[in-house]
DNA sequence: ATGAGTCCATAGATTTTTTTTATGCTTATT
DNA sequence: AATAAGCATAAAAAAAATCTATGGACTCAT
């Protein structure tokens, strides 16, 4: 026989208590249970814990000894498995997240405010990078999650793909914000706030206004479109905007919006995709906040739909 | 049902090898008891531990932190039970002993020496003191074990007390060796060298005297005989000396012994006690080293008895 | 003293838990 | 397609823990 954790128990109730009839009574067993319990442990260590003298126990050196060694193992003991049932229940544990730019200033950090609320226990970590990156940290295991932008096919990642449909972003009191859809011709030769070099976003709204046959009249040139909100309230230009900045707006101008926001045809797509590492299973709140992500860019693409009414 | 052990070794198994039916080849189980090990594990904690894909067994991250409570749960559980193996083979240990100062020289580091020549993990702590002083230190538990003088009867101390008889101690040249006994009068008017103040020694030797009406000529007084046994050797005085320092000049002087001992006449007794807390049970390295001592100190008495052959 | 009450150990009966045997399903390999 | 290996499940068997009953040792209060 080996040692077991009943034994373990039973020896510090008999010590606290310095009675075998005293810990069982609490410990909701029978007298001979427990007495033999603590002489099979006895036997298991070859060391008697107690001396039996005048049908009373007196604890041997050996067992005051013994006692700190039990204690310190039923309490690692004790504390492991109550951490592992807040695990089970989402309340503790680790949570690595990378994400794209567009998405970090003001969407995961909503996201992830929003999920660990009810979580205190639970640490996250939350970066910012190029898609690129992105994509190679979650493959190689450093991340639990990542948002980014569609990458190739990739064998160490499971890629989740969303098509998010870009709008067109302008001032609350401009002529064009009567129409329910934007379309291209409508703003042939207005400037714009596009992203610089060949951005994928870049590429598709340039392809969009050819297609109409607009003028094409890139005006500020940035590397996200945040800044560019603000440019769009003074005037100077419009943007076709991907929706997580887009909705960000609503974020942090909670009053006096000074802009709307309008589809706009032809598509200008953006294709990001939640990204989770296919060589390890997911921990149970990756995968909740998986659910959570997909919850999310999915109301992102119908927020700012035509029929639909819009509700933030 | 709780937590058990076999569960935590299966499991640490169960990841090492990440395969139940390996795990049951090296526990020597069947497959199907670790996986109901497992199976239950993972429900008492609430976590599944295992993602079982194709038939095969993947480990959760909730998994892999587990692991690491369960080694280090484990491993000190393994700790603890080979220390108290050993200290069950008296392997290892801590004795605390306090002795009075005739015995601390040479006779107790000698016992001390001997005990632990075994027990490389035995820890011990020898303090020498008054024999008052020891008392106390025993009593109160602060030390396992003490040897002092004779203390009057307490309730918190177990005492078994040793009468030595004193013997008296010349210089191998000197005629009176030549008896195998030594008297009083044989030494009356003798320069002696003896312990100061009223010690009981002192007295007694004084009595002895007395009882014979030898003339009692104390010259040299000191606080223990271990410098007496110089002046002796010098020729300058006799001096009537506990078997423990006198066993003790075999110690030290291992070659070209200038000195004999005689037992003396009538009997100066020095009674010696061992001291045992009477409180607590005595820890399993203190009862083996008190079975030292006692031998001990029955081989002290014998050793200069007059009939006995003397054999150090 | 003596009788009631408490404590612990032991033994046999009983219940609970663990393990095994037997089997089926799935997946990987040849 | 056949074979082998992995895991889960169910029923049977084995092992372990627990209970009931009892006896001996001791304490305490009559």
């Amino acid at each position: 026989m080996n040692l077991s954790i009943k034994q373990l128990e039973a020896f510090r109730e008999v010590m606290r208590t310095g009675s075998i009839s005293e810990a069982a009574r609490i410990l909701n067993r029978t007298q001979p249970a427990v007495s033999s319990l603590i002489s099979n442990l006895e036997e298991e260590l070859g060391v008697s814990l107690f001396e039996r003298q005048r049908g009373r126990l007196i604890r041997t050196p050996e067992a005051r000894y013994f006692l700190e060694e039990t204690d310190a193992i039923l309490e690692r003991l004790n504390l492991a498995t109550r951490t592992m049932k807040e695990v089970g229940h989402l309340q503790q544990g680790r949570l690595k997240i990378a994400c794209m730019p567009a998405s970090s200033q003001f969407m995961m950090p909503r996201l992830v405010a929003d999920f660990v609320k009810d979580k205190p226990q639970v640490k996250v970590s939350l970066m910012m990078r190029a898609s690129s990156v992105i994509e190679e940290w979650v493959a190689s295991q450093q991340f639990d999650i990542g948002l980014a932008e569609t990458p190739p096919p990739n064998n160490a990642l499971i890629i989740n793909e969303f098509e998010l449909d870009c709008v067109c972003v302008m001032p609350e009191d401009d002529p064009l914000s009567q129409k329910s859809v934007i379309e291209a011709r409508d703003l042939s030769g207005q400037p714009l706030a596009v992203l610089q070099e060949e951005h994928p976003n870049l590429i598709a709204t340039r392809k969009a206004f050819r297609k109409q046959k607009a003028v094409f009249n890139p005006r500020f040139e940035l590397r996200n479109f945040q800044p560019a909100l603000k440019l769009v309230e003074e005037g100077l230009c419009y943007c076709i905007c991907d929706p997580m900045t887009a909705s960000s707006y609503f974020d942090y101008q909670t009053s006096g919006q000074k802009l709307v926001f309008r589809p706009f045809l032809p598509v200008v797509r953006l294709s990001v995709s939640i990204l989770q590492p296919s060589h390890r299973p997911a921990s149970l709140l990756a995968s909740a906040f998986n659910d959570v992500l997909v919850q999310a860019l999915h109301d992102l693409n119908q927020q700012f739909q035509p029929d639909k009414a819009f509700t933030p």
